[in-house]
DNA sequence: GAAATAACATGATAAAAATCATATTTCGGA
DNA sequence: TCCGAAATATGATTTTTATCATGTTATTTC
């Protein structure tokens, strides 16, 4: 459903949104190995997200990785969109360029209405409400 | 969401559901220009599904691929699972092997209903069914 | 202002997915 | 029974995705 970088970058984003803070950041080695993300690959990705700003960095000691304010209110669809692109969950299930409501492939119909609803929550809510789960131990990362 | 290949060998199914039957079929370079795909990708696509009895075949002059009674009864999602296994659709959005509804991952309350309807449609719909859409012209394959 | 530490930029390698090509088998018809 | 037409089996190539590695730049601290 998604690449496998969209995973390793939602996890990370996630694990930074209750970690992380203008003054609280974090290493790529520190988010490598809670969110079982390779090190080098996760550095590449938090290296794209940064650019997009989508999340915060600063360098040198005492530098790292995290989550402004701002960052933690953007919808948790944008760390997606940043990786995956727009295309891979909106795109005609079919591939069909073509394909809408007025001129629809064979499955738009079936399909349509739980990918709208799917995107819509994604698009809504924020990283901020989604790590909340994560806080009060009402969700995972890993084991 | 599909792989190319899973959107290729739908395209490919719903076409040959309502042009063929054990009388009437249809050769690889009849398939691949109605369905916008490669010629050669094609073929490999269809001894795929048809070595899994999803489709029938049969070698020689008048042959070709058709669907039977049978084949036409089969779930749209059979085609899929052929091709890109079930894992693709049916595992944790993030990947994490360990998420359940006991156990979840930040993502599983918000997306696993929607996705588990889109799944359930999938497995229900025959390709029969979705193919009737084709044959009265409500849906379209291509421009 | 030098040294250490962090992200950043870039590119190399590996693995998987997508695409193409070709020889082999099976079957129908002359 | 032989020839041609079709799928089948197999594998080669290309492209994309995933992964790793390393030199460069900015920033803090001493």
């Amino acid at each position: 459903m998604l690449s496998n970088s969209s995973k390793y970058a939602l996890k990370a984003v996630l694990y930074l949104a209750n970690k992380t803070d203008e003054s609280h950041k974090l290493m790529v080695k520190d988010l490598s190995e809670p969110t079982q993300v390779p090190k080098a690959y996760l550095a590449k990705l938090l290296q794209a997200l940064s650019k997009q700003n989508i999340i915060s960095a600063t360098k040198g000691p005492k530098g790292g990785y995290y989550l402004t304010k701002e960052n933690k209110e953007n919808p948790v669809y944008s760390v997606i969109e940043v990786i995956d692109g727009n295309q891979r969950l909106e795109a005609c299930v079919l591939g069909i360029d073509e394909c809408n409501a007025q001129h629809p492939c064979p499955l738009h119909e079936y399909v349509n209405p739980t990918r709208t609803a799917l995107l819509s929550t994604l698009k809504k809510m924020t990283i901020a409400e989604l790590s909340l789960d994560l806080s009060n131990g009402a969700s995972f990362l890993s084991r």
